[in-house]
RNA sequence: UCCACGAUAGCUCAAUAGGUAGAGCAUGCGGCUGUUAACCGCAGGGUUGUAGGUUCGAGUCCUACUCGUGGAGCCA
């Protein structure tokens, strides 16, 4: 049977007696008087039970109640400014349902390696659930955003033939007699093919990447937003990725606070993502570095030291826009101005959270492409369906994609990728 | 793949110069009518990651391996 009621709307029916279910979070003892700590996945209560109040039996039960058990308890509802959430319970009944023996993760430090390998039972803990909740209102976020915008969902495959950009190492699989099937590590290709049917599509879904990343930056799988629309070009797509990190942000503070407080975030720090964001070309990036003394080879791509030392000045994302072709990916177009640069930009959040969102201009003509396509030793026959793409119709076209468990990290002012997702997927780790 | 660091009680850590492995939390028992990671008393709990070596004696020094951590590269 359904609770009737859950603690985060207890503010409003003091004086009410109720019935709430969860499990135990925490308890202190003091003689007769016992507080017991209820979750119920909306929040913490402080449940108290006096000796006096209750039968013998039912304060006896309550000294069973161990860490993490679940069980249901009955009680009135009062304003207490002693308690956490400003109101607390005086239990008339209590019943265990299930028994919680040795629960092992204990209100004291605990190393990642414990927590992770116990990451079904951490989730229960405070700050997981706020960095859950947070995750999901970002995802809110995102769909709100595309579709207040006229944007379709366009959902990509993710089994797929062959490496979308071809740099990344890819995860395979036997495909019954078609050979080797790979991971998707991009849906880009594919939503290119949807906003020329409809204009403007964003996929958003899982990606997988087999890269030996070992960093606090990295997942081997993780999840992507990505947008784009036919008739963009390059300052098109910044305006918009500058416009949708600035919703994002602005949303996870209006309607989740109470979760970044738990987390002890820099909320000061979220006020001020508001548009514009400072846009500056490679070129200026590099003399940026050069000025602060940073060794830096002209015609690199920005190593993650690098960006944190380009972003320090703002208080804003950053946008690196131009970066030289030789680095980037075969897809993108490149500037008219100069060809040694390609119209791509990546987003650098601030706080040394590194890069966030990486896009560009694509390349909308076929020979061009062609050439591309040979100069990056891809198989053409995999491609015929994208140049297609060009054969009939071909308009310029942006798009940029979102990693959606880093900007969870950035907002939440986590300190590693592994717990802005449920169950994290690392080199090392596939378990739980 | 490379670099650096680490592994001691269920968990987090300590152990001075190589000399009988300790504490807090957790667990069990007892006490306490306002606790906020409650507190107080008592108790149980260890093949110091594995294998080998040096030494009268190794948690400590040496070698190899295993596992982990985060950094480079790569990327979101």
């Amino acid at each position: 049977m359904k609770p009737e009621i859950y603690i985060k709307d207890l503010k409003n029916h003091a004086g009410e007696t109720v019935t709430l279910k969860g499990w135990l979070y925490n308890k202190r003892k003091s003689g007769k008087l016992r507080f017991l700590i209820l979750r119920d996945g909306t929040g913490l209560l402080q449940c108290v039970v006096f000796k006096g109040s209750v039968s013998e039996e039912v304060f006896a039960k309550t000294a069973d109640l161990t860490q993490e058990a679940s069980f249901e308890v009955t009680g009135t509802i009062r304003a207490e400014e002693r308690a956490m959430g400003g109101v607390e319970m005086d239990v008339t009944d209590f019943n265990i349902l299930g028994e919680s023996v040795d629960y092992p993760i204990t209100p004291k430090e605990h190393g990642p390696e414990f927590l992770m390998d116990k990451r079904h039972l951490w989730l229960r803990s405070k700050k997981q659930m706020a960095v859950m909740r947070i995750r999901h209102r970002i995802v809110k976020a995102i769909r709100d955003f595309f579709d207040e915008r006229g944007f379709t969902l366009f959902d990509p495959p993710i089994i797929t033939p062959n490496a979308v950009e071809g740099t990344s190492t890819l995860f395979e699989t036997p495909y019954f007699d078609l050979g080797m099937a790979y991971l998707s590590q991009s849906g880009q290709l594919y939503a290119e093919a949807g906003a020329m049917a409809l204009g403007k599509v964003y996929t958003f879904g899982p990606t997988f990447r087999a890269e030996k990343s070992k960093t606090r930056r990295h997942l081997t799988e993780f999840w992507m937003v990505e947008p784009e629309m036919a008739f963009f070009d390059l300052d098109d797509d910044m305006d918009l990725a500058e416009e949708f990190l600035e919703y994002i942000v602005q949303s996870v503070l209006k309607d989740r606070k109470e979760d970044l407080i738990t987390l002890e975030r820099d909320v000061e720090k979220l006020e001020k993502i508001k548009r514009p964001f400072p846009r500056i070309s490679y070129d200026e990036a590099v003399k940026i570095l050069k000025k602060k003394g940073h060794d830096f080879q002209y015609g690199d791509d920005f190593g993650a030291p690098d960006e944190t030392v380009i972003g320090e000045d703002y208080d804003t994302p950053v946008m690196i826009h131009r970066y030289p072709a030789a680095v980037k990916a075969f897809y993108m177009k490149r500037d008219p101005e100069n060809p040694e640069l390609a119209l791509a930009v990546d987003v650098i959040a601030p706080e040394g959270y590194g890069e966030i969102i990486g896009g560009s201009q694509r390349e909308d003509e076929i020979e061009l492409l062609l050439e591309r396509i040979k100069e990056h030793d891809l198989p053409q026959e995999f491609f015929e369906w994208y140049l297609d793409l060009r054969r009939y119709g071909s308009v310029p076209h942006s798009g940029f994609g979102l990693g959606l468990e880093r900007t969870v990290s950035w907002i939440c002012g986590l300190d590693h990728l592994r717990e802005a997702i449920p169950f994290a997927r690392m080199i090392y780790r596939n378990t739980p």
